[in-house]
DNA sequence: CGGGTCGGTGGTACGGAGTACTCCTTGGAT
DNA sequence: ATCCAAGGAGTACTCCGTACCACCGACCCG
């Protein structure tokens, strides 16, 4: 199958879906505007839905690559940078694949056997991410669940971000995607590693302690940021 | 239909399911252990893998009762323990089927399209989560990633700990919910609310602060179970 | 130069999911 | 007894996905 065929169905399966909606058409009627026969669309994809979503398998490819260069004792500051390069490749794809991007993602919004497939792929990588935290953020128990919020914590960020750019509502994606993880991530350290020593302010409140520690950060962030 | 009619389709599919396979059962096969014909299949379940996935509507509109019956403007507290209390009702409903749960289970592991569905249902238990957390985690932007992420984070941690359920690797899943869930809910505030006098321990270290403040924790933690 | 192999393609047939429609049985009310 | 309502059974149809076979051009080999 050569490329250029799989791309004449790609755009024929693109326009059609615009043109009719998903259910409405066939695969038939996709081969056909593509020039080839039914057979050829199901060599090039294994189902319908295969021709509009997009191989997870490349850029989850260089997302396990990334993470799995980075060393196996990390200090928190290094697994954060990690995640958040990790991230942002995948950030870095859809924009790429630019207004593409965008028609899939206003079909995904509206066919619910597209959706569920877009939301299974977003299980792969959050077991990469889970792969990757284990080990990293705590022993034992209590380290393999925050192993896996934490990876289900830098998918959701980076979808918020992602869908807030695809609906045009966020025209800087990669600088959101920074605060973003940079907020989910602050539970591992800071971002810049070697900051060396740290004060930590006293105090005696009726508040409890988790109240107490976001003040105290915040003070010391203000102090020296 | 009536709810035996229902009842026994369910227990038919999940009989051949496990004898020859998800892929090598039909409908018909299932309508016809069951003694019912297959258009009666239909109109009890929408489609084929409706049989063995559960009813998540009565559930999720149990979490959302519990969600919506918090006040608006409430303390971090307040927020944590409503959320908690919501994941322990779906974790309840989970314990309350039992062996039913743990066969669904074997069969979401070993079927993709089932394991699909699943994972599209949590996304339903997520949106409520978000929608609980918006406005009650912070303003703009900010507090929308962090409501999604606080969702994503709960539904996370209660799936972690319902799977070592359903593996049996679990004994007290409650109690683990419990502790996975203060440790994710722990950015908010305390759960128990007005515990009174806490004590911040005063160090000055090279460590940084993240380091530490897990140290200071344990030992409070320690001093004041 | 003719024949054979082989990768890519098209066509056809089939099983099964899901839908639409009609007919029938059953139980209850008047 | 008759009518009626409701759920179930049967049937036919579309379409997805798979299997199988036939074709066709390229390239190799004798």
């Amino acid at each position: 199958m050569s490329e250029s065929t799989r791309e004449r169905l790609v755009a024929a399966a693109y326009a059609l879906f615009d043109e009719r909606g998903y259910d409405a058409t066939t695969v038939d009627a996709v081969a056909e505007r593509a020039g080839v026969g039914r057979t050829t669309f199901f060599r090039a994809f294994r189902s319908k839905d295969d021709a509009v979503l997009p191989d997870h398998d490349a850029v989850l490819a260089r997302v396990t690559a990334r993470l799995e260069a980075a060393p196996a004792t990390a200090a928190p500051a290094t697994v954060a940078t990690a995640a958040s390069e990790a991230a942002h490749l995948v950030l870095a794809h859809y924009l790429d694949e630019g207004e593409r991007a965008r028609a899939r993602y206003r079909l995904t919004r509206t066919v619910p056997a597209l959706r569920q497939r877009e939301v299974a792929g977003l299980q792969a990588y959050q077991r990469v991410f889970r792969e990757f935290f284990r080990g990293r953020v705590g022993d034992g128990e209590t380290g393999e669940v925050r192993a896996e919020v934490l990876a289900a914590a830098v998918v959701t960020a980076h979808n918020h971000v992602l869908r807030r750019w695809l609906r045009e509502e966020e025209p800087e994606p990669v600088g959101a995607l920074d605060r973003a993880l940079a907020d989910v991530l602050a539970v591992l350290g800071p971002h810049r590693p070697g900051t060396g020593r740290t004060r930590v302010v006293v105090l005696e409140a009726d508040d409890d302690l988790d109240t107490v520690v976001p003040a105290v950060r915040a003070a010391l962030e203000r102090r020296e940021p």
